[in-house]
DNA sequence: TTGTAAGCGTTATCAG
DNA sequence: CTGATAACGCTTACAA
């Protein structure tokens, strides 16, 4: 019987088993370097006790935490979601704890998540994107903490990153629309200031502007926040223009099943009156209808990289050269010729 | 200048200030509790060596974390995101962090995750649903860890709930389609086992056939976990009966709107043809063409006020009476009257 | 194989 | 208002 409405330590544990705290600490960690009938005898007493280790005093003592705290910008749509859970499962493998924290895209909010996380004893961490403040990495380094990001690969960036070429993913895709006939080009984008993702698939965009022997003239770009209803109202914003595009190029899924929906509403079929892509291949794109063409990112795949890299970082002190993945366009229903072609 | 390369503790904040640890402390936690002048020369060292406060020792001084821990089901679909995101907020506006786990609707999990959050000092506990091992509750009992659980309201219950009555919404919205002309009724839920949510929105269809003078055979039901390609499935199944249903009610939104594709997959139309809805009203119910007819869940001000009693709890031992949301009936365009009335 | 004991970085009590 | 100093619960050399 334990100490009534008390919470079973270490001590108690040992007390009960007739050992010492370190015999018990490693009972529960290298449960190797304890002979078998003692063993027996520390577990037997610590599940009597209902015994739990304490987080915080263990995680002081050892100096680690075996915990990987990750930021993303967003909980809200599912854009993190597919990649975060894999990153999450991958972790676990290795015997890591993930904490998530979301910073709704706000470059201060990331700041005091960071840390944070770090107050928490975060041995790595993993962000979204390569822009933010210098001053951070500067922290991070001086507290030696692994950093890995992810969702943007670029390979000479400061922090090694596991994820994918956002620039040559859209210029592809938008190749790709200009080859069916399109030229007038809209895009709806997400907010490029301090997001890499969304400013390289803007670039991606004019690249193929440009190889196309096209002017700027030929794009008009909207910014907006990812949200279902800042895609719809950009869209109206772009049709009505004087030359309305005949083809939208949206940053990502969710504010390209906004446009569509507008679209609809103002009795416009897509894709014979308008065609409107996306970007991520997140469950939506299946969903809506018409089905959206896309972009596919290896989510899952990226996640179970981004952890396997993390852990070797954390555990090895090795510096990763990160990992690039590739996209692939999903054709679905929502891209077809201009009308007029 | 900190030793290079040391993450600096409130002793080297303490020694280039000139004071002690005990004053750095008040200066952090009680401002108000020092005098001015030390508090600046504090705080100026505070930021000259960047110091953070190591969270362990923290917790294992104080023994309270601020921490509230919660543990949903899944993070896959947005069922919680909205109301956890509420959740959160109101958290933080008292002072508290947010730790979230995701348990995949699997017993044993959320145990282990239960007790991961407690071993990390997590103050409180928000849990979705009733149904769990009683032996969780003694041993949260005996840890005295406030627990609240979300998302389903039961007053009597040995846990305080803020939630709503998950029975007497599906029983007013059966009841509603029946009003409709409806005879031959299909549900498709969520497993019901362990899911009280689940649970009761069967029994509310149940109430609903019996008061209508509806027997057994007037309703089919399919349990299958919450997945949009279950929902297809589910679909499939229901409509191959001898006398197919002329309205489906899901335990979901991502089930019906599952339900919805094969409907059309299989040239029937929504809701000429057949009834669709849903349940939760997030957003894919809105985006879903035909928008699904469903029941709103007031998710935010659940996810408000969940915070609120849980930091009562917290923080004055208080016993929540817990508090019951309403729900309301969203008409939308998958609920028509039968074809044949 | 097991025990002893020194930290780990804070907070909080109690004097001064 | 400020300073010593004793916890907090665990891990990990180092000894035995």
């Amino acid at each position: 019987m334990s100490k009534l409405g008390s919470v079973p330590t270490l001590d108690d544990v040992a007390k009960m088993a007739g050992v010492s705290t370190a015999t018990v600490s490693r009972c529960l960690n290298n449960p190797d370097r304890v002979v078998e009938a003692t063993r027996q005898r520390v577990l037997t007493a610590v599940d009597a006790l209902g015994y739990t280790p304490n987080f915080a005093a263990r995680v002081m003592a050892a100096k680690r935490s075996s915990t990987i705290g990750a930021i993303i910008p967003t909980m809200e749509n599912a854009i993190f979601a597919r990649g975060l859970q894999a990153f999450q499962e991958e972790l676990h493998q290795h015997g890591y704890t993930l904490l998530v924290s979301s910073s709704a895209y706000k470059p201060d909010i990331e700041d005091e998540q960071i840390r944070t996380l770090v107050a928490r004893g975060a041995d790595g961490l993993l962000l979204i994107g390569h822009d933010r403040d210098p001053h951070i990495y500067d922290y991070l380094e001086q507290r030696k903490i692994p950093v890995l990001v992810a969702w943007s690969f670029q390979p000479d960036a400061q922090i090694p990153s596991v994820g994918f070429d956002n620039r040559a993913a859209m210029f592809e895709l938008a190749n790709h629309v200009i080859g069916l006939g399109h030229r007038q080009i809209g895009m709806i984008s997400g907010v490029s200031a301090g997001n890499d993702r969304a400013y390289l698939r803007i670039e991606g965009v004019r690249d193929a502007i440009s190889q196309n022997d096209m002017t700027p003239s030929n794009l008009t770009i909207i910014e907006t926040p990812y949200d279902i209803d800042n895609g719809a109202e950009a869209f109206t914003q772009l049709m009505s223009q004087e030359t309305p595009p005949t083809a939208i190029l949206c940053g990502n899924d969710v504010l390209a099943v906004g446009a569509v929906r507008r679209a609809q509403e103002m009795g416009l079929k897509v894709p014979e009156d308008i065609s409107i892509t996306g970007f991520d291949d997140i469950e939506l794109a299946r969903i809506a209808s018409p089905g959206l063409t896309t972009v596919h990112v290896p989510h899952r795949e990226m996640g179970r990289q981004a952890a396997l890299e993390l852990v070797e970082m954390v555990e090895n002190k090795a510096i990763s050269a990160g990992l690039r993945l590739d996209t692939k366009i999903v054709e679905r229903q929502s891209l077809g010729r201009p009308a007029h072609a």
